[in-house]
DNA sequence: TATAGTAGGTTACTATATAACATTTTGTGA
DNA sequence: TCACAAAATGTTATATAGTAACCTACTATA
């Protein structure tokens, strides 16, 4: 992993936040971060590179010292993906922590083919125009997804270009 | 498959007019649209609903009456999308021929849940304006993906809302 | 404490994609 | 027209991603 991305920014402090708002997120709805969906979301927010489910598994077979079986991990993403802890990114089966899960929010993800960080923006102003220009074609939105792929600003300062 | 994906146009149309162009481009630039690659494509072409790699994958075993193996069909859908010829629906791990494949383009897919059509908008406003705003983050962007989920205007116009 | 709902375990399977190496076909220059 | 290299295809095996179906265990609450 390119030191960068850890520079600048305490991570530990990512960790522990994106586990609070999902404890509070949960308590507000009545639901339940068990062991087993907290752990995922914990291995999601480990970076802020994307994880796939596989990786997921390794890390949480490993955790529980035993094999862990791809429904739990599935079970416990779609539980993250339901209730917009995680967002995945469709472009490489895999998936990210959400950094403003208590807003609703659309987002858009720009994907570093270097490093592998993923940057989420937020309600960008051409989300409304492409509603609006969708709209105008008579389709009925349910879902917008956009997912840029490139070379991330830091990694762009740092010569590279792949 | 609902009517209206046929209605209002001649579809054999579409598919010669996309041999027809993918003839063109391989002619002028130099490379070979081999038979399985042209069989690819106009399997791909038969509705303007995305194939999956493995149904092109049937459906060539039992046009050449023996099992071709992966391998056959991945190459011919890389060639393709090289070439511009068809795109690849991330969110769908599914393949649709392009329809303006001599011009350069960046597309957004509509995609409907309801009939499984695919529509291909190009080159909208929102593009440039997005590649800007990505673009002032300091980020390099190489490709941009935009897809919609959302239920087509001839199926919202039949009174379906999935 | 019955019992319904929710979460997780287990097994088996389907779907999507690629690696590695062999063979065939095609184009090119001697 | 023969030799050779490059491009395309065949073949086998495997990696990666996701789900179905059924069972067990926990949890809330009447
Ligand atoms: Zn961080
Ligand atoms: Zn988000
Ligand atoms: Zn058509
Ligand atoms: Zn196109």
């Amino acid at each position: 992993m390119p030191h960068h991305i850890l520079k600048d920014h305490d991570h530990n402090q990512c960790i522990s936040s994106a586990l609070r708002s999902a404890e509070d997120i949960c308590l507000q709805r009545g639901i339940k971060l068990t062991q087993i969906r907290r752990q995922v979301l914990e291995i999601i927010w480990q970076g802020h590179q994307p994880s796939t489910a596989y990786d997921i598994l390794d890390c949480l077979s490993q955790q529980q010292n035993k094999k862990v079986a791809p429904p739990t991990v599935y079970r416990a993403l779609d539980f993250l993906l339901d209730n917009g802890l995680i967002h995945r990114l469709e472009s490489m089966n895999a998936y990210i922590g959400c950094d403003a899960p208590t807003t609703p929010h659309q987002s858009c993800f720009l994907i570093c083919s270097h490093c592998r960080s993923v940057a989420e923006l937020h309600d960008m102003p051409i989300y409304a125009a492409l509603a609006e220009e969708v709209r105008q074609e008579g389709f009925k939105a349910k879902g917008i997804m956009i997912e840029v792929k490139g070379v991330c600003a830091d990694c762009v300062e740092q010569g590279q270009s792949a």
